[in-house]
DNA sequence: GTTAATAGTAAGTACTTACTTACATCTTTA
DNA sequence: TAAAGATGTAAGTAAGTACTTACTATTAAC
């Protein structure tokens, strides 16, 4: 792994253990085993770094490679859940950083968020008028930030902030149930 | 206005805006307009100064005082709703704190969200118990995880995470739709 | 084998940070 | 009026921060 590399990835490591702020370029350099000289020749600055560490490590790929499953319509619904919070959940320590540095750091954090947000209600827009073909389109759009905001509420309250580590039986617990209800049927 | 409270109000203001690392003392100390040898004679140090914060401004106090309205069922679920949101968006300041922070101060955040989850879920428990009183126990729960994750989701996606401002209007509008759902019919 | 790129070491700069000490001023209370 | 408490000013400490400069060592390319 070259130099440039090992420093991406001792960023991406002590911004979301320590925040923006809170990182230092001396403690990324020793856990990257390079000098600081090094780090500022590559990056120039603090700033730039975080902001090479957005771009690499954002979970928009994963969001982009999900592809829509074969089956029923609440197969389906279950099964693009699934993925999503698998995805989440890899790229649990990027959102950390997104979630600690969305105050302070507004700009840079707040575009890659706005981006995050709309590649996923693209994806959820795109299965659900495959799903529910029959439905209007602000029926649609509906069924959609309801599903998207208890997914995402979901992860943030039990991965980030109460630091659980949920197993795919909880995790398909709560998403099977989320169909349901948006499927229209309580039993 | 006594220094003590003049220190708090400006602490909590500057802890949101820049984080635990990025705000400072001398800041703090001008904005409550008091000299830094003030702020250190009553709070000691820095953390301690932030746990004040913390314990004085939660957003407990807010959701404890929620009131069950008369109505049904699904009048009562969005009335309940919306004040919810509406306690959020109050202390958004002291949510923004706690989430820039979860990841740092570890254990002080961690301990004041762990409160938060909980005082939500009791009282969610308490309305879906009312309103849905022939559900079953573990029902109900699904329903309180559902209700709660889609409403703490959207409320951290769309107000803090977005940073804007939404109307009555478009908190309603969510939160009829997600009452909808859970009511069983999507008509 | 020379050159150019990539890395390291050592030292230092200019600044900021949390926090302290010593002493003076004002206000309240007894 | 005297004592006690709360606040301010001025100055400083020790440590840490991002970032720089000057020079050397290693490696790969031509």
């Amino acid at each position: 792994m070259k130099a440039k590399e090992k420093i991406l990835q001792a960023a991406y490591d002590c911004f979301s253990k320590r925040g923006y702020t809170g990182a230092t370029t001396r403690e990324i350099a020793r856990l990257a085993g390079v000098s600081e000289v090094t780090l500022f020749r590559l990056f120039g600055n603090k700033k730039e770094l975080f902001r090479e560490v957005l771009i690499n490590f954002s979970v928009i790929p994963d969001l982009r490679s999900i592809s829509i499953p074969e089956g029923s319509g609440s197969e389906v619904l279950a099964e693009v859940g699934r993925k999503i919070f698998l995805s989440l959940k890899e790229k649990k320590e990027f959102l950390k950083i997104l979630l600690s540095e969305i105050t302070g750091l507004a700009e840079e954090a707040r575009e890659v968020y706005s981006h995050f947000v709309e590649t996923f209600e693209y994806l959820l827009l795109e299965v659900f008028s495959s799903v529910f073909s029959s439905s209007s389109c602000s029926e649609l759009r509906e069924k959609v930030r309801v599903f998207g905001a208890a997914l995402f509420g979901f992860f943030v309250s039990e991965e980030i902030f109460q630091g659980k580590e949920l197993s795919p039986e909880e995790i398909d617990s709560f998403i099977e149930t989320l169909v349901r209800f948006l499927s229209g049927g309580s039993h």
